[in-house]
DNA sequence: GGAAGTTTTTCCAACGTTGCAAATTCGTGA
DNA sequence: TCACGAATTTGCAACGTTGGAAAAACTTCC
């Protein structure tokens, strides 16, 4: 079928380890023999077989990228900048979907053998939590994304997610707004995206010497749009006053906008609202809606180069470092949903 | 490193072939045979090379989806179908993005070595176009997607544009609207998803006795939510009268309602609204849109189900068997945007 | 003209697996 | 005890590539 360096090498009139030489711009190569080479390999269309090579030199070229779901619009936009992070690496993507946060999964695929032809693995869990840190210790290059697990066995990339929240918050504050509702915590969690980020609404609000309210956190169950329109419905009905929403994420403040237009409260005049990870969406709601860019492409791309320099290193025995944790900027970003009244 | 087929069959005492053989459950060896040697793969913990068996089979089982983006929900979604059926029949998925109809990439995409560890394509081009079709002429199992293309040498997997949007526009004209917008058509497209849904809904109002109206035909460069909503607020501005929109899918659809609802008009009061995608997030907009599920789930399986048989075939060196084109069911499905009143 | 050094090319083995065919062992019946 | 067929195990080559080192060809300089 296709040519192989032996088709080349027969064509040329040379052995085909003179091929291979031209292949990889050896230099030691007379100029008419690579003249001629090259005219074979261009006749013969011939292109370097990639599993042979791996077999060779132990490496596919390949990482592996375990999250969620793609359906979930955060992990679809995290999922495109890994891609392009590494494809300017020269290397290419292999996605596996693991369920929006089951645990089982998640664990399984850390060993599931279908990770073979995978160089390493950049790995979002959802559902494992810090008492499975010890399953992280694998064999082969790692890079952890997102906040179930904390200090473990290799490298993280995750984002400052107090520190964001916090600024989200302050961003209200400024504004004017004193009764800030919180849509999105889990009860009971002290770990987590929606603990943290609560941990940092808390900080703003004691920064600023507004006292907190549990009437004002809405808790749910997942982080949906649904969700987050329900537990607004529900903090509405209640008749609890507040003046803004910080949604946890994106999609629990779309959720929320929505339920405040069904109640007929105009956003942002009598409620502002602002979300957190800067989807795409975000940019077209209706108003738009005020957020946080948590760094997304930052993330993607340190975790590429990090997960790349770990499988160098594995390749040239050099003692492994150890594993670090990463934290990208953030950044607010104002639009029409927190606009001055 | 890793253990292999030689530290097996050292520590058990036979040749590797024997090992080999019980790998693959071959029927003839000695019940304590395997048992010694099933001993030694645990105890090594013994997992078969990939690579190596690619190299020997000529297959990876990994396939290959290129798509434009997947920051585009449509695509999100259907990559997350495409991984989920790959999953049915134990393939795994390398995704490449190609952009926003970049027609250059895409067909070099077509000839990027990085598919080469790739047993089949999945291809879903957005710039290309029926010029383009002897492009398709490739040397691996390809299975296309999509209204850019048809009729080429390939196998073709797509949806009843026609049929589909006739059916949306009916549903319209069910609920007693008679002045029906459509935002998202093309200028001078005669082939594409565009073109194919202006003609079903050109169809339904013929066969409702409705008369065309070029006024209220809502053109745009690009299907994202702003150019949906640019388009109507231009419509509405011109001051034309209508009491329905199409948007050929729902990601226009939801830009053109938020027009409306700037505007002060009403969905679906004063206007109705259906869109095409049936995307996640037509559950969960206000009000929820009413949309036409294409088939998406069933376009993944068969894609995959068609690719996986030509795989296989080309490995039988059966004759090959013509390019089919295959034609997924669609359903209109009623929310809120079109609910009468 | 030939030694010494440099450049260019070739040879061989190995990566880990599997298909094929041959070799060995076993069981059965004469 | 031996022949014969079946069951079981093994050896070898090959998939296409690359690293290392040897071999061959060419230069340069005395």
């Amino acid at each position: 079928m296709a040519a192989t360096l032996h088709d080349v090498a027969a064509l040329a009139g040379v052995s085909i380890k003179t091929v291979s030489n031209v292949v990889h711009d050896y230099q030691h190569v007379r100029a008419s023999t690579r003249e001629r080479v090259q005219r074979a390999i261009v006749e013969l269309d011939y292109k370097p077989n990639i599993t042979a090579r791996s077999l060779r030199s132990g490496r596919t070229g390949v990482i592996g990228l375990a999250l969620p779901e793609l359906s979930l619009s955060y992990f679809a936009e995290l999922a495109d900048a890994v891609i392009q992070a590494a494809e300017r690496q020269s290397l290419v993507v292999l996605i596996e979907q693991t369920g929006r946060g089951d645990r089982e999964r998640e664990i399984a695929m850390l060993t599931n053998p279908r990770l073979q032809l995978t160089d390493g693995l950049i790995f979002s869990p959802l559902g494992m939590s810090q008492d499975d840190v010890d399953r992280l210790n694998v064999r082969y290059p790692l890079v952890v994304l997102g906040e179930r697990i904390f200090g473990g066995p290799v490298d993280h990339v995750t984002m400052r997610n107090e520190e964001a929240a916090q600024a989200a918050t302050e961003h209200l504050i400024r504004t004017g707004r004193r009764r800030i509702a919180v849509i999105g915590a889990h009860e009971g969690e002290v770990i987590g995206s929606a603990a943290l980020r609560l941990e940092g609404y808390h900080r703003a609000l004691d920064a600023a010497g507004i006292p907190r309210s549990e009437e004002l956190v809405g808790y749910v169950i997942e982080w949906h749009r649904l969700n987050g329109a329900e537990a607004m419905r529900r903090m509405i009905a209640a008749g609890v006053e507040f003046d803004a929403v910080f949604g946890l994420n994106d999609t629990l403040a779309l959720g929320a906008m929505r339920a405040l237009q069904e109640a007929g409260l105009r956003v942002p005049q009598d409620v502002a609202v602002i979300g957190f990870d800067d989807l795409d969406e975000a940019r077209y709601s209706l108003p738009t809606l005020s957020t946080v860019d948590p760094g997304r492409v930052e993330i993607a791309e340190t975790a590429v180069r990090v997960l790349a320099e770990r499988i160098t290193a594995g390749a040239t025995s050099t003692p492994p470092a150890d594993p670090r944790a990463y934290l990208t900027d953030f950044s607010v970003i104002g639009r029409e949903s927190t606009a001055s009244v």
